[in-house]
DNA sequence: CTGTGCTTGTGAACGTGAACACGTGCGCCC
DNA sequence: GGGCGCACGTGTTCACGTTCACAAGCACAG
């Protein structure tokens, strides 16, 4: 086995799970062995190029003039993504957003039990969730060591979301995903990734504007 | 002489709603009239080269020595984005997700209240969500038509988006924000983007496994 | 009015990822 | 067992976005 450098783009790190999910789709019914390049980019929306070339960052799974074996694939970028095991995860923030991410059932199903639930809201803790019960969030240590948890997710106030991320940093928490719109910094060797929904309407609107038509025939001048 | 309408790139169009608020943000208490793009890069959490160019693609607002009229940057950052008036949202699915999409203020607050709530599910039509009432899909069309809706929100099971992103299309709906974690495909006049949160969290779990150790096998380390 | 200091605006270098094209190797057929 | 076709693997090219560095230009002081 190689061991060169096997450093992955990150963009093709953001295109695994949805291959991963293309192939865990088409299982049943479809069930054949191997998937072509192009049979695979189909499923997940992109180039059969950019498919091999990120398979290829796995290894060399693949068989020239037949394809991927499903199975082995699944397999591998399963293992690749370190989707082998759970990794339990701590909500912390059990308004709106955390109650529904709590009641969803998707995550636990693709590896990330909520192994807590945390509010700073005496009146919140004590609660009953989706069958787990609101902690205070002084115990994070406590409750992230106990439970082996290293990924946190943050669904607070915008105005709580600096604190709470250096309380989960502080608690051994090294992943973070954060919903609160507010920028959040975290020790280098911790990963953050945010979700802002207001943003994402807000790109949306750019182009609906534009598309709407902003003296139409202004054509893109060259400029250089 | 100036030229206006130059292209913006997607990736600046993704970062002027933080800047957007990251000025919303500042001002109360340190209500200084100008902010130099060092400051603003710092809010914003980027470098200040970028914030530069960003700026420039919307024209040359800023004042060399002195830094960015801060009213004046709104006012064009708002203008640019489409903010300039309210885009009323239609929300498909109103299960957990879709409740507590509902439920926020922070859309409306923003510019994008939720006009209509629409469901497959005869039971819960009729419902009353944050005020609205949850009205039928089949009626989609006169809704949007109605309230001169534009953008359309996904909240439904993955095996129903693109049959939903189909009937937003119909209807007359040109931006779409899937949270669905399936593969939707639109016309290419229609703006989508997409929110998932098990992809998200599988990208953590990749760099958590990362660091974990390349060769740490595939037992959990419960080194806490 | 001229000099000085400060921050913008932007050409150019640089880096990364996407797209392409084709060499490579495997399976299969005859 | 040799040739053929197919789909992978990958070097190369291209496009885009980021970063750098500095000239340009404005405010203000004297
Ligand atoms: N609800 C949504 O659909 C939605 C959509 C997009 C973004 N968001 C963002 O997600 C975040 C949460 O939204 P929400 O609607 O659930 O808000 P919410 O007010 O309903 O819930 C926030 C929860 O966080 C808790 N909290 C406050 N400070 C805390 C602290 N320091 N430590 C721990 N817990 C604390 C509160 O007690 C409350 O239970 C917000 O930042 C919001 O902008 C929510
Ligand atoms: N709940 C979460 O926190 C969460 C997190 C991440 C992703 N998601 C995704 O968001 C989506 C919704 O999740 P949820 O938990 O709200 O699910 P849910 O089952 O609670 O709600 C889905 C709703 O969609 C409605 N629906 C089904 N088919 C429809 C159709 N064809 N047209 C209109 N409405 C239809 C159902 O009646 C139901 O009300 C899912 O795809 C899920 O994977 C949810």
């Amino acid at each position: 086995m190689s061991e060169r450098t096997r450093r992955i783009p990150e963009a093709t790190v953001a295109r695994l799970p949805v291959y991963l999910r293309s192939l865990l789709g088409l299982a049943e019914d479809d069930k054949a062995a191997t998937i072509s390049s192009e049979r695979l980019a189909e499923l997940a929306g992109v180039n059969a190029a950019k498919v091999r070339k990120d398979l290829s960052y796995l290894g060399s799974y693949g068989t020239r003039g037949v394809g991927y074996d499903v199975e082995y694939l699944l397999f591998q970028m399963s293992r690749e993504l370190g989707l082998t095991h759970d990794w339990p995860v701590v909500i912390v923030g059990v308004g709106n957003l955390g109650q529904a991410l709590a009641n969803y059932g998707g995550f636990t199903d693709r590896g990330f039990p909520i192994a807590a639930l945390v509010d700073a809201d005496p009146a919140k803790v004590g609660e009953m969730v989706h069958g787990i019960a609101v902690r205070h969030i002084d115990d994070l240590p406590a409750i992230a060591d106990g439970a082996g948890i290293a990924i946190g997710i943050i669904a607070t106030p915008a105005g709580a979301a600096q604190e709470v991320a250096d309380r989960l940093v502080a608690a051994g928490i090294t992943s973070i995903l954060n919903f609160a719109p507010a920028l959040v910094t975290v020790p280098a060797e911790t990963s953050l990734r945010k979700v802002d929904l207001a943003v994402e309407l807000q790109i949306l609107s750019f182009y609906q504007q534009q598309r709407a038509g902003p003296r139409a025939g202004v054509t893109v001048a060259r400029t250089s």
